[in-house]
DNA sequence: AAAATGTTTAAGCAAATGCTTAAATAATCG
DNA sequence: CGATTATTTAAGCATTTGCTTAAACATTTT
């Protein structure tokens, strides 16, 4: 760690302050992070909103609508599922994959954005 | 592309419709994405957390705060502004680093959750 | 001008990411 | 049962990520 980088005019409270701070949230961090990051890739980002839209969805409708090979799709909701996001229900031999409303309420506004984007625009 | 997945009792109407309303919003899903995949990581996180809360600081507080080396700290800057998500101005010979409130729209709602987070919990 | 301070850049490297193809599981159907 | 369909897993590989250390810049101080 560098040490002399101590800023001569470096407000030493606000610093503790920060860190005491910081160090409080950093769990939920963590856990919002994680969430981010899974949401932080386009293929997944759709997949996301197309669950937002559609309720459920299967690897093969996803792997038709995303225009992507069924294992890439496959891995993505593997990712997902792992990351709590989407949960998936088995069906004759079909895997429903829908999102998991409670996980999924830090990008909720995100997805809102996106679909409010996709309106009609407002006269300007 | 795998040929032969089509499902049998697909919904080929519903999967039309999701690849053109994919493909209207896909511009944005890319921006939000960007957005979400800089915010998707602890460190920066923690970067547009601390400076929702102090309006301004340098990568060398953020370096004693988030107890990092100085130029692990300036990487991440460099992909915040990079991303548009923060901005900076040098006073003297340091750099303090503030949000970009237009751009930093879509994590506010992430940034004010983890705010309210870290107050008292309410009698539940 | 020389030294010190604050920041950025560059090079190197281990680990993570995201795809591909091929093979392995499962469940349904003839 | 054997073939087909839907999904998952595995292995390989190119790219990206995020750190480290060292060096380069820029600004201020002595």
């Amino acid at each position: 760690m560098s040490k002399s980088c101590i800023r001569v005019f470096a407000d030493v409270k606000q610093i503790q302050q920060c860190k005491e701070e910081i160090n409080k949230v950093a769990p939920s961090i963590a856990i919002v992070a994680k969430a981010l990051s899974l949401s932080g890739n386009e293929v997944r980002l759709k997949i996301l909103y197309l669950l937002s839209k559609e309720t459920k969805l299967c690897p093969c409708d996803l792997s038709d609508i995303l225009e992507m090979t069924v294992p890439a799709i496959s891995q993505h909701l593997k990712k997902l599922r792992e990351g709590g996001l989407v949960t998936s229900e088995k069906v004759g031999q079909t895997v429903f994959y829908s999102l998991v409303e409670d996980n999924i309420q830090v990008i909720k506004p995100v997805l809102k954005s996106l679909f409010d984007n996709n309106k009609k625009e407002p006269v300007s």
